[in-house]
DNA sequence: ATATAATCGAGACGGTACGTCAGGTCTTGCT
DNA sequence: AGCAAGACCTGACGTACCGTCTCGATTATAT
């Protein structure tokens, strides 16, 4: 996602136009930001940009990587009380703050799409963005499992999909409200599954 | 969707945008498609574009309500052999064969993120083209739940998501290969849930 | 300039016609002028204009020739008081009045450029509208020629360009103010010749 | 007539531009030339023409620019043979030459009517084109005038437009032919006045 | 008085050009 | 060498009009 030697780049330059492309994408639909906007509201040329990024996306995605990093110290973890059901009910909760999030909302839409129509971007996302909190999801049901509360044989990706593919689905389908009382039924519906439990 | 009187309109025109439309999706990246082209495509005057659609993306998704209309003949249904978990297996895998035709894999992706953008354009996706989808699933999960299949209890809302939610989860963000051995994990895992039974 | 049958014609379409035209002409630049423009001021089809007129040059001439018609009352006659100076010094300034005023300028312009770039609409305005005009100033000339104040083999119509003709360009060209001093001292050096007299 | 910092302009395209503006002038009607037309015939952006000329007027007017700048070398001077009609007829034969001549005929009317509707290109016409011309023709008449030829009192100003004006007039309207019998005797008119000697 | 046919208003249509915005490349000095 | 600045060619935007073409709904004779 950079090309040249990296050397004698200027630092500067490169936060203030991962900086400004972030402050745009909260502002402005997504569509109607251009790299000239960017260029000019980071007081940059736009050959800059062109140097380093091959394309609009991969700003928009290293300016995602800076905010992760800055606001990251160590590995990510989820809540792990002992009640799984209470935990994923919390996590998904927080998600749900954050997803509709007036300064997160459009910009992780921009994101989204752009990784649904760019498959280097979607494979950049899923190791360096999506990876680690995936990693904390995987090990809190791991956890569970290990203590009997998930059935032995569960295939912990497939269990991941299950809990957050509704959620990110319905919150980028605008499928409905985002509501706790929906999270919360969609927690306890996949812990038990559809079927009657005797 | 359609302004002004819709009495002179010529109906020809109409259906060579909407024609021209979804055969540039399925040869261009999206965003590369531009009104321009469509009119050109279409033998057709940019402004009876504009005077019928508020905007490509409006015309895009015209563009697939002519297909659904096309093919369907009555309501949907979903196939009910009394097995619903060979049943629902089935359904996703045809799903995931449509979701990977290279003739609609390029021009779905594009209405599913003009829907991210465009929260109008989702309302009447909801309506119009998920709408009888959705009723159809729904429907299948209510006779099983009938035949005593499916817990008494369950939101059939929260199921549907729960099932198909993964699955177009995983087609949009790219999250791994659309296996068949995926898709029956799935369907097995929300069928049962993550907890141990007994 | 009115091809089909005029018989059938409806009179109030035409004078709406020309009557938005002349006052469109005084409102703005004349290359802003569309037919469209014409045919919604004057409430009518597009098609009515298009099947009288051949084009917007004609229309213009047209309302020009409404006008003055209008006006007149029997034939144009210059005024011949048997001072021939005093005379065209009179008439001259008039037409200065006439240049300059808001209401005509922007229209005359108008019309002298389109018969500038529209050989037969040239040819129109020399019969109908400057004709009458031009035999006037001929006339006039001749009323002098007889009483022995002009060079009996002076060729009028040179004579005629001769006084007119400068007064035309300076103002079309805007060459210059239209004063009523250069427009006398005209007269004087056209009347007496550059050459010095004795 | 050219705004930003003419420092980083590209003289290659300035000179297209303008070469390619005075060769359609000689092609097509000026009211059919376009900017898309000029610039696609210059191999140029529309951009580049916008940037540097705030409309078709003043293209047109720096095309001729251009030409006359061209085609001089040092002042122009009208030929001085001490015989003052006859200079002046020549000179009016070769300007009727001028323009009637297919290659300048048109691009001529072009300029003429937009200098006739917008008084910014009149005022650059005064000063760059015409100026230096009318300069000539007045220095023509002044020498003249030392010779005795011309009356001590005369205003040369008023004698320019008295010869130039009429024949100008008759070419623009299209007021009659435009022979060399008409320019002699124009000549002999302006010269003698229309008074007669002795 | 009624048929009948041209004219009318309205405005959709396939086009062309408008003047603007941005894309991505290239060039020019400054640091 | 990287950079800010910005000119350049390209292509698309959304709008305004072009001149043609239906549509009913008036008229104004010609039956």
């Amino acid at each position: 996602m950079t090309p040249p030697n990296t050397a004698r780049r200027r630092e500067t330059s490169r936060r203030a136009i991962l900086t400004a492309t972030f402050d745009l994408l909260q502002e402005v639909e997504y569509a109607k930001i251009s790299i000239e906007g960017i260029a000019s509201r980071a007081g940059v040329g736009k050959q800059t940009i062109y140097r380093w990024w091959p394309s609009k996306g991969a700003v928009v995605f290293d300016a995602f990587l800076m905010l992760s990093e800055g606001a990251e110290g160590g590995p990510v973890r989820l809540p792990d009380s002992g009640d799984l059901a209470a935990d994923l009910t919390m996590v998904l909760r927080a998600t749900v703050e954050e997803l509709t999030d007036p300064r997160y909302e459009q910009p992780m839409r921009a994101l989204a799409t752009e990784i649904a129509h760019d498959s280097e971007l979607a494979a950049a996302y899923a190791e360096r963005l999506d990876g680690p909190l995936r990693e904390a999801k995987r090990e809190r049901l791991r956890s569970a499992q290990r203590a009997g509360q998930l059935a032995d044989d569960l295939d912990l990706d497939v269990a991941v999909d299950l809990i957050w593919g509704p959620l990110f689905q319905r919150w980028l389908h605008r499928g409905g409200p985002l509501t706790t009382d929906w999270t919360d039924r969609l927690v306890a519906t996949a812990l038990d599954g559809l079927r009657p439990r005797r």
